[in-house]
DNA sequence: TGTGGTGTGCAAATGGTTTGCATTAGCGTT
DNA sequence: AACGCTAATGCAAACCATTTGCACACCACA
C-alpha cells in the first residue's frame, strides 16, 4: 500500500494546521506512523522513533498518540488483548480482517455501510459516526499449519 | 430482555458438561452473567458476586472469566478504553451500538453476513469464525444535551 | 534574540489483570 | 461416609501498558 501518493499535506503542515508546537519528536511520531504500511503499537512506534532520535521517551509517544487520536489523524485498534494499535487515519475507511493465530490484518472495504446505518439510526435515535466491522479467523497459511 | 426463557440448560449442568469443577463461586459467576441483561466488567462481577458470598477474591473472578470465555460460554468486548467488558454468550448473534458520551449500548442484528463473509473468506483465503460490528456515536438524549 | 508557556524526559504512580504459593474443597474411589 | 488426588481459591505480590508530576528544554511569537 503507497500511503504517500495520497498525502497531499506534510506532517509539518498538518501538525501547523492543528495549531500544535511542531517539535521534531511530534514530527517524527507522525512520519512514522503516516509512512508505516503496518499497524503499529506504542512500544513498536517508540523503537523505531528511537532510532531516529535516540532521546525520545516512551511517554512522550503516548501522549503524542492521544493528540494525534484527538485531533482525528490517526485510529486507534484493539487488535490483540493487551495493547492498542495505531494506524494513520486512512483516505479511504476501512475494515479489518485478523488472523487469530499470527495475527495477520487484512483491510478491506464494506459497501453495508450506508443504507443499513441509516436504518439504524432511524430506529434508535443515535447519531453514528463510526463504524468499526471486524472479522476473525484463520488465514490460509495457518489453517494448513493446524491440518499437519 | 427474558434470558431465562432462552436457557434450557442450568449453570451446573453446563459446568459439568464442560468437565471443569462445579465450584460454589464458579457456579455464582456464571449465574450472575447468564441472569444480567448489561454487560459487566470484572470489577462489577466481583461486586455482585460479593453480595451472595463475601469471600471470593478478584483473581477468582478473573481467572473463571478466562475460564468461561475459552469454554464459549461467554464473550469479551472492548466498550471502554480501560476495561473489557463480559456477556454471557447470546442464543442469538448480535452487534451493538454504543454512545460514546453516556456509555448506553444497544443491542441489534445485523443480516449483512452470509453472503459478504463467504465473498469475503474466498477472496482473502480466510476461515472466518468470528464478526464484530461495532458503530458508535450519540444517543438521543445525549446529542439533545450537547445543544443546550 | 528574549519571553511565556507548551512539550519533553525521567522516574514514580496507576490500575486492570495475572501469578506464586499455601490452603481449601470437588469428585471419583474405597 | 471417609480418603486421596488435584484443581480451584484467597491473598498478596508481581506485571505491564499507560499516565502523571515535576524540572528543564525549546517552539512560536513579538
Amino acid at each position: 500500500m503507497v500511503r504517500g501518493v495520497k498525502q497531499k499535506r506534510s506532517t509539518q503542515e498538518v501538525l501547523t494546521s492543528s495549531s500544535q508546537r511542531v517539535t521534531i519528536q511530534r514530527t517524527l511520531l507522525l512520519d512514522l506512523l503516516r509512512q508505516s504500511d503496518a499497524h503499529l503499537d506504542a512500544y513498536e512506534l517508540y523503537r523505531r522513533a528511537q532510532q531516529k532520535h535516540p532521546g525520545i521517551s516512551l511517554s512522550t509517544v503516548y501522549r503524542n498518540l492521544q493528540l494525534f487520536k484527538k485531533l482525528g489523524l490517526i485510529e486507534q485498534h484493539h487488535f490483540a488483548e493487551e495493547h492498542h494499535y495505531y494506524e494513520a487515519k486512512p483516505a479511504t475507511e476501512h475494515q479489518h480482517l485478523l488472523c487469530l493465530n499470527c495475527g495477520r490484518v487484512v483491510e478491506f472495504s464494506c459497501p453495508l455501510s450506508r443504507r443499513f446505518k441509516e436504518d439504524l439510526a432511524k430506529r434508535y435515535h443515535f447519531d453514528i459516526t463510526g463504524v468499526e466491522l471486524r472479522m476473525t479467523g484463520l488465514c490460509s497459511s495457518c489453517r494448513n499449519k493446524e491440518r499437519q
